[in-house]
DNA sequence: GTCTATAATCGGATAGAC
DNA sequence: GTCTATCCGATTATAGAC
């Protein structure tokens, strides 16, 4: 029955298609967000038709969610890859940096604000939920030995430490700072790195 | 002619139903964004039929965007209440406090993001664009005066601390604290301001 | 599984009576 | 100026041929 077997071609090209779907969808969110995008464009980004785009994702709803589970994917990569390189506050803040840059590249999906339609969607579906739950446990880690070590504010709830490190990508600093064009990406990300981490630091 | 006389009673009585309209906007502006609200919320909120609510409002960016105007009123009449009374690097802190507190009274509408689709209609809109340049111009002198006095870090540049303001009171952190529903509106507030101005302060 | 064509719905805006 | 009823474009989603 041959079920344990290498992936066919046709089931490569399927993944890549799919992948190529992704990449598209990441590129549309970071730009427009959830309820700005429309089916229709992802379609045409991608190079294939409407019907053959539902064929891979059975709604709007799923396709976002795949690409922000894709997005976890990475971070949790990201995560694993500077695990105990440098300090708990060296990684915290090697993660902000990588996920700053990553919006300014334009591969950063809109984390759910409250406001986006999409958000209720997103606490109910399961991959998504698991993942945020994997990476919070890494980081919610780093965040109380940080603290220990007196590098960040003890004083702070963990909560607030945490949820301040998770807005960082969606800070509207980013794009205003962009939108301005007086400065690179490099001092962008300084300066979100530099003012967050500054902000969490013991009095 | 008669040109220059008080209002009539319907002239009173127009203006009040505008106001109730804006008000009606402001909630719905604060909880669900721009896209997401529909003209018929707003309408029902009001207890008005669409129409009627057209007769008013043009359209539904001329709508938002007068909502937006007028917060930059109350802003405007928050910043000259406070003027001078504090420090500068106080009064900062005293507008960020009260925007954020506005955000959770549901009395702030969405600053505009860049990925809402009523952000290039603000930047066109002169009375919004006009107002913002007001207010900009009061935050950056006392930007400039907390600079010089060592208050905020003098290495940052200027843009910076002033969007790093302008931003807070769309900052995803407060919505996220807000819904864990571990904390009072104090707490919020105050975690707000601390992470906003340690981060600013000089090394 | 991919396409073209179309159904179904939603939301901004307006017509026309009062 | 306010209402009811309606238009119309845009968008999600699907039917059905190949």
């Amino acid at each position: 029955m041959n079920t344990a077997t290498k992936p066919s071609l046709k089931e490569r090209q399927f993944a890549l298609r799919e992948s190529a779907i992704l990449d598209a969808v990441d590129a549309l969110l970071s730009s427009k967000g959830f309820d700005l995008t429309t089916m229709d464009e992802v379609a045409q980004a991608v190079g294939i038709s409407k019907a053959s785009l539902y064929k891979h994702f059975d709604s709007k709803e799923l396709l976002a969610a795949a690409t922000m589970t894709r997005l976890l994917d990475r971070t949790l990569d990201k995560v694993a890859e500077l695990a105990q390189q440098e300090t708990p506050l060296e990684n915290l803040k090697a993660v902000v940096a990588w996920s700053v840059r990553e919006h300014l590249a334009g591969r950063m999906p809109t984390l759910p604000s409250t406001r986006s339609s999409i958000h209720e969607f997103m606490l109910r579906h399961q991959p998504y939920v698991s993942k945020l739950e994997q990476l919070t446990e890494i980081l919610g880690a780093w965040i109380i030995t940080a603290q220990e070590a007196g590098q960040i504010n003890p004083q702070l709830p963990g909560e607030v430490v945490l949820y301040t490190i998770y807005a960082r990508p969606c800070d509207p600093v980013i794009d205003f700072l962009k939108m301005g064009g007086a400065f690179t990406d490099d001092e962008i990300v300084a300066a979100i790195v530099t003012t967050c981490f500054n902000g969490l630091q013991p009095n």
